[in-house]
DNA sequence: CGTATGCTTGAATCACGTCAACTGATGTGG
DNA sequence: CCACATCAGTTGACGTGATTCAAGCATACG
């Protein structure tokens, strides 16, 4: 299976993109509490949808990769548990000068715009243990043939997911290394929250400094600074798998951070649309 | 109507979002001279479908804003000429610390993605003069009601602008300033090559170095040594609203350059997914 | 027990930002 | 016609934020 590596070669070009569910699935196999995070905006006849769609739960390992640049997909993933990152890695498919380019937390589409792109520009993996469900893409198609409704949702999920890259590109544009790390943890503690993973201030965020690196664009040791400064100026305190917040509302200041980009999640009536 | 303010009053809140076309049209407006670029993957179908759904062509001076982040949007708009550029401008809407997230070229949708998403996290403007085509958002609902295959087609176009946000992300991130701009000009060589208007390599660019440090994320004066640099390595020349390739493929390897998360603007065949 | 991995610290270097002054082209009103 | 303003581009000096390299030190794991 489509593990990470460690000889270094390169898998061979034509991997199977088959994916081998651990189990058989049917209806019923999508849970109430997997309803969180950005999917709860789907509306009850959809998700009923997708959890006749599921055709199986699979489980990942901490830095297992799900599929690479350029594979054929035939299935899109629904994080169930665990958190997930995209990566940019070029050219010449460097591990160590890699990107991350978006991350995704229990209740966000892994890969869901593999369905009108077919194949990706970029590598998915899982960054922690992680259970995700899959969806064949015919699958999808007969849901959005059935209702345009449901079509525009879908979309939407996507399209929620973008509004998100545009703000990694004004982070990575604009902010300095202390903005910028302040206003990634703000992020994941927003996202986090609407999944209900956020209890007493912990973000659970089990990244280390080089993860963090492959966020920012900064060199492993100068997040390690940044860390320290967060933590001597009682910010917040990150390590071990945990983001402990110790002053919200300093840290949203610190990085400038405004949450309208991540529309409903902000948590912001719709009728009135964010102004600054 | 939403000009450029010189007087540095905000405009009132509750603008109206209501477009004034300045033509009433029907089926006929869009010409095939029109199909070009990232619009030319649409089928003969849609397209005939998108001219009886269009409902207006409006021109747009330079530097005109067409809409600010939470506008409420009806319609969503075709570049049929120019150039345009999306801005995110946090925190307080300061005008000098504001970061370009994307641009169009003739044959984008240039906020598609405010179908699903009803208002956007940013604001849209024309760099230099500009025509559009406008069309109601009730009426790409109805297309994709009657077609699904439609459906998909609409979403795979804001799926590629996402591809596109990637890699930006990607070159703030990882790219120095000097690799940071040659990657910028190819990609623009490359989506201008794609409408045709790319002759003797001569790429109209109508950008000012204070555009580009909007791009890039440099300063406006880093900006000038970068194509002072650029220039003196005989790779191109930019400025007066054109980007004179001398040297491609040395532009392109100084970038690190590869066209593939373009997907089909690259010129790939799509049943062989590029590999790096 | 040795060997990764993850975090830390310090010093040297470099890339980029900032400030200020200057040029040349364009435009405007008297 | 000239006086003046504006804007794009350029240059040089200087400050600083981030990278890089090297070394040290834990913890976890074979």
């Amino acid at each position: 299976m489509k593990s990470n590596d460690p000889t270094g070669t390169p898998p061979a070009r034509q991997r199977p993109a088959i994916v081998m569910p651990s189990h058989v699935c049917g209806r019923g196999t999508l849970k109430e509490a997997h309803r969180c995070g950005m999917v709860r905006e789907v509306c009850d006849a959809l998700w009923a949808r997708l959890d006749g769609a599921c055709d199986g739960i699979r489980h990942l390992a901490p830095r297992e990769t799900l599929s690479q640049a350029g594979d054929r997909l035939t299935h899109s993933a629904l994080l169930l548990d665990g958190i997930m990152a995209r990566y940019i890695a070029e050219p010449g498919r460097d591990r160590n000068n890699r990107l991350m380019v978006s991350i995704q937390v229990p209740g966000d589409f892994v890969d869901l715009h593999a369905l009108p792109l077919r194949y990706l520009d970029h590598d998915v993996a899982a960054l922690a243990d992680c259970k995700i469900a899959l969806f064949p893409h015919d699958a999808l198609t007969g849901i959005m043939e059935q209702d345009a409704e449901h079509a525009r949702m879908l979309w939407r999920l996507t399209m929620l997911d973008a509004a998100i890259h545009r703000h990694w590109i004004y982070r990575a544009g604009r902010l300095r290394a202390l903005a910028a790390v302040a206003d990634f943890i703000c992020e994941m503690d927003l996202r986090l929250q609407a999944c209900g993973k956020v209890r007493d201030n912990r973000v659970p965020l089990p990244m280390t400094s080089a993860d963090l690196a492959e966020v920012s664009g900064l060199s492993t040791m100068h997040v390690g600074r940044v860390l320290r400064d967060l933590r001597e100026a009682n910010l917040c305190t990150i390590g071990d798998g945990v983001a402990l917040i110790h002053d919200r509302e300093g840290l949203r200041q610190l990085a400038g951070f405004d949450p309208s980009y991540m529309y409903q999640l902000a948590g912001q009536a719709e009728p009135t649309p964010p102004r600054g």
